[in-house]
DNA sequence: TTGAAAGCGCTAACAC
DNA sequence: GTGTTAGCGCTTTCAA
């Protein structure tokens, strides 16, 4: 069935239909009425490719995840395009998953399949956001660069991440050191500049990507005295977490404390609880994909952060509301 | 630029143009390569909507995600969505991801955006894929279902689980229970079956879905003297882990064994390593987008049963391969 | 082998 | 307020 048929069908003309579908243009109300009735009825939905064709508008947005095998085992990169979708449905936007590469990114934004772009990870050096500025293509980020024209969000990690390490060390006392995955990731370093902000030239060791780098990391920072470990994620505070309970890295459990920048439900489940600072990905995508629709809606924009939580204890949640949400500049202060 | 500009620009035909691009119709070669070194020197790609509207194709497939925050914790979605785009790229498609509710795959399937369906999860009494018979678009199920008529592909969670659990009685000796998860999925009900063919009528607890319920279940299998506990997923396997590594159980780690229905980063990362059922979410997802594929170009398709792998120690997998990869029928055997 | 023209399903400017 | 018509950018007959 298409519009003419309905209009046929109805005895009057497909220009009338579609005004009746659009709501522009003058039309009687019982004309309308009529229409989306006899639409509703029959279950017809308007071909959105030959909408789009007219409109020039895609009505879908391309939403980057990277393919390393690695990476999508985070929840994150998932719980962003969830958030992502929710934003986008109520305004007839569909995500589309592409490869977090240019040459897949480029694919999709020079055959003009897309009307915007929310990349999902940036990594340093990467030239991802250049491509995309010079095609002039609607985007955010979700994440940081120093990138001033970019438009981005983000929470502020180098915040949270001193505020957790430094009510811990005022809590805890003791020797802190970091335990930090890749250099490669701007978040990696956000988090680690938080910690050193707290803690300052307290020790810190990179590269921790796996089991083995993990407690080899740790060794290290053992021997330099550092009894207050901070994992710059997850993953990390996973691993160091279960060889300390299982007792295989010859400390008692009361000896050192551990704390993590990043939750994860893994972390949340264990007892004692370790100290995290968590964050929304949900909204994230969310408030990425509502960014980019309004600059697609020739809105200007303004970069974002987020709010982010610091947890103690579970019952205990200490939020830590960065001045509302909205703030000029990545890095931007109320 | 369009294709309009291109025929200009080379004192040809916008129809040349065209059969240069899509290669059907009689064409020069040399002027075929003409306009495509065109396009490649002024980075010209053809509209992609125009593309669609012209060839009744869209070029798109869907791909349903619920939006539970429970279960987009989970890697496994992500890990197939990646695998199945990675699928779609080669062959010009590209993966919509739409939550996983009839209301929501209908707008995209009634509005023409898609050419097919990937359901990623298939709820026990869901009408989405009755809905989807009846509106006649190739889809695929990645799961199990009863319904003949509907393509799917999947692991064969039964035979895996049973398998695991008979190479475990006969090895740790003792008495097996299953805590198990929503009885609402049919891999949750597969792996019981599973678990039933090589454990008889040994007890099951099913409703462990957080912490407080898996303990409980571990209470309740513990009093009628279960000491061989088998997780129906990495979720249960890692609290019962946390709780049992850390002594907070009242048992020795030495009284009990644990093993895994389902496979998790986390749970590699333990030591003593658990038994697990190892599946591959990307080469599932890659699988199922193919089929699709291969449904709309119309070409016949079979349910398909994966492999699947039983990790005892980590130096020591056992690759179960259930005879080639293709059969016929869901629970066929070679 | 190529050009001209109709058509994919819809929107919007222009008449009436 | 409604009908008519000219596109949107492409593919594909049909002639030449």
């Amino acid at each position: 069935m298409n519009i003419n048929e309905v209009a046929l069908a109805l005895g009057i003309s497909k220009g009338t239909v579609s005004r009746a579908i659009t709501g522009n243009g003058r039309i009687a109300p019982a004309t309308r009425q009529m229409v989306l009735d006899y639409m509703a009825a029959h279950n017809f939905h308007p071909n959105t490719i030959a909408q789009s064709l007219s409109h020039r508008k895609t009505m879908n947005l391309a939403f980057t995840v990277p393919d390393d095998r690695d990476l999508i085992q985070l929840p994150f990169f998932l719980q962003c395009l969830v958030g992502a979708r929710t934003a986008a449905h109520p305004n007839g936007y569909d995500i589309l998953v592409v490869n977090n590469t240019v040459s897949d990114v480029d694919r999709v934004v020079a055959s003009q399949k897309v009307d915007g772009v929310i990349v999902s990870r940036n990594l340093v050096g990467s030239p991802m956001l250049d491509h995309l500025e010079k095609t002039g293509l609607p985007f955010v980020l979700i994440g940081t660069t120093p990138q001033r024209s970019v438009l981005q969000v983000d929470h502020d990690h180098r915040a949270a991440c001193r505020e957790l390490t430094g009510m811990l060390l005022e809590l805890w006392q003791g020797k802190p050191g970091l335990i930090a995955g890749a250099r490669s990731h701007m978040v990696s370093r956000a988090r680690a500049r938080g910690f050193q902000d707290a803690a300052g030239d307290a020790p810190i060791v990179w590269g921790a990507v796996d089991e083995k780098s993990v407690l080899a990391a740790f060794t290290q920072l053992r021997e330099r005295g550092v009894d207050l470990f901070f994992c710059e994620d997850d993953m990390i505070c996973g691993h160091l977490e279960n060889n300390l309970q299982a007792g295989r890295l010859g400390v008692d459990g009361h000896d050192v404390r551990v704390a993590s920048f990043y939750d994860s439900p893994m972390l949340e489940a264990l007892t004692p609880e370790v100290p995290v600072v968590h964050i929304d990905a949900l909204e994230l995508g969310a408030r990425a994909c509502e960014m980019v629709l309004a600059r697609i809606a020739g809105h200007e924009q303004n970069n974002v952060l987020l709010q982010y939580e610091i947890k103690t204890r579970r019952t205990d949640r200490r939020v830590i509301a960065d001045g509302g949400d909205r703030h000029r500049g990545s890095k931007g202060k109320k």
